[in-house]
DNA sequence: TAAAAATACTCCATAGGTATTTTAT
DNA sequence: ATAAAATACCTATGGAGTATTTTTA
């Protein structure tokens, strides 16, 4: 029905059938049915036959502009689907917990500058929860953290590994621990880590596990304030993201152990679904914030 | 491609490409390619199909709007063309110059009334000349005088009679005429008429010849105003519709001729072109209304 | 008479159906 | 294991082309 529209709206701009034909390009009888087609569909006569060329009837005058309309929709529909259109819809978002508050920050400031038509949906998790939920199709794209190099390939999802993070083993003040203490000696301690499922703790009791230990564990706290401030109490030890360590190692006075059989990279990777269209160019200059301001030596540090 | 849109909109609602199978009603396979034709249209992923039933992409989503305001012009325009919809747009109507003001302005109004979305374009003009602009589609409609019976079938045009239209030879209260006239006593009087063409002209012209006298003009003159006056200072006879004699003869003293051999009866008709559509209902509305008012003796006369 | 549109007839592209395989729950 | 969607293959409808007739300017 739309080239039948196509032809119609076409006959009123050219005034003939044989122009009409010429310009599609079809045969005159082709344009001819079109518009008896047409006209047949609408169940009204559209042309004023009594003249050659026709012209339009009343009615075919009204139908002119609807067709118009629609044929300008349809337009519109292909362009905004088109891969070069600007991102618009909604962008849902998942941030793993280990990141902090300002580059999330930033990144939700550089995508509202950049994409205005484009409504962000951030929310909050442990990577494993987000991982799951962009396979699910409940997230777009996830900021996550995993061990390094494990996650080069979710199935079917999109992975961009956008900077590296280095965890480190903290300890209170008062802790008595060895120069460099061996994963046995860790094993033997207390620790104070976030509740599961987070990843970070995952690597730990794996490793631990190689030298025939589970995590002891003396608290299970969410958040680095509560976590760096009762290891500072010497509760136990504790697991800090290198980038995030600093204030809380002042405030606390914690001191850094040097674990080398114990020294834990994370990847943090940006996790996309497959097929998110032109929202594809927001996920990526998303990664290309976050890889700039989590780039190893941060140029405002 | 409307049809892969419906099925897509359904698909929608629906939530999977099964039950929107069983409601178009189609089989599966021919909706998953409905969807795939549509996708390959577009050039967009409208699928997440990592999961059955698949989900709608962003980009689905967004164009899942369009689609659905796409099929509602659609089916306005379906509706709009439908016969039964109220009638609307430009509606071109000659009025033949021997009707009265006071019918048309009757007519415009009860049209602005009681079909608030028609634009009425009023021209005046000779029966003649009117009718060859219906014919050549310059005109919707017209209502023209002519000869009784004559005007039964313009090729392709809807005639209707809607009245009668008497007319009356006059003459200046000094004129000098036997009781009864014949054909050879008007042909050897003066005339004051109408320019041709007027269709009055024409009917008496060919009646005179009959008696093998051509028509002798005193005066040319176009409105009864200026004709009815010059009749009274006896430059001539004149031909005047009976409905609108009075009082113009009361005025200018003119007596009425009895002419057994020239009684001439016009048809007032209304002349519509072919396929007016919706418009239809407001010219058979436009005749009922010149039929009321013009019937043999008016209600309000 | 010339030009434009409508019709008659044929052919082919494409959309839908049936049967089957693949894939997710 | 079951249900849903995708694919393969076949058939048929319908739209376009060519040739011709009709109709208007």
């Amino acid at each position: 029905m739309l080239s039948e529209m196509r032809a119609f709206v076409l006959l009123a701009e050219t005034g003939s059938i044989q122009l009409t034909a010429e310009r599609l390009p079809l045969t005159q009888p082709a344009v001819t049915r079109q518009i008896q087609r047409l006209e047949a569909e609408l169940g009204t006569v559209l042309l004023d036959r009594r003249s050659k060329p026709p012209r339009l009837t009343p009615a075919g005058l009204a139908a002119l502009d609807r067709c118009r309309a629609i044929l300008g929709a349809v337009g519109d529909l292909k362009a905004s689907a088109s891969a070069d259109a600007e991102p618009q819809g909604v962008l849902r978002i998942g941030a793993a917990t280990a990141l902090s508050c300002e580059v999330i920050i930033d990144a939700v400031q550089m995508i509202r500058g950049r994409f205005p038509k484009v409504a962000l949906r951030f929310v909050g998790g442990w990577a494993h929860d987000l991982r799951d939920q962009v396979q699910a199709g409940r997230l777009d794209a996830a900021v996550v953290l995993g061990a390094a190099g494990l996650s080069e390939r979710l199935a079917g999802l999109h992975v961009r590994k956008v900077a590296q993070e280095d965890m480190r083993i903290v300890a209170g003040s008062g802790a008595r621990l060895s120069r460099r203490p061996g994963l046995a000696e860790l094993g033997d301690n207390d620790w104070v880590l976030s509740p599961l499922p987070c990843d970070a703790r995952h690597v730990l009791a794996s490793a631990l596990s190689g030298a025939g230990r589970a995590v002891r564990l003396a608290a299970e706290i969410q958040g680095l304030e509560l976590q760096t401030a009762l290891i500072g109490q010497n509760l136990g030890l504790g697991l800090v993201p290198a980038r995030r360590l600093a204030p809380y190692a002042r405030r606390n006075r914690l001191k850094v152990v040097d674990a080398p059989e114990a020294r834990f990279a994370f990847d943090i990777a940006l996790v996309s679904a497959p097929h998110l269209g032109r929202l594809d160019s927001v996920v990526e200059a998303l990664g290309d914030r976050l890889a700039a301001a989590l780039a190893p030596r941060p140029p405002a540090a």
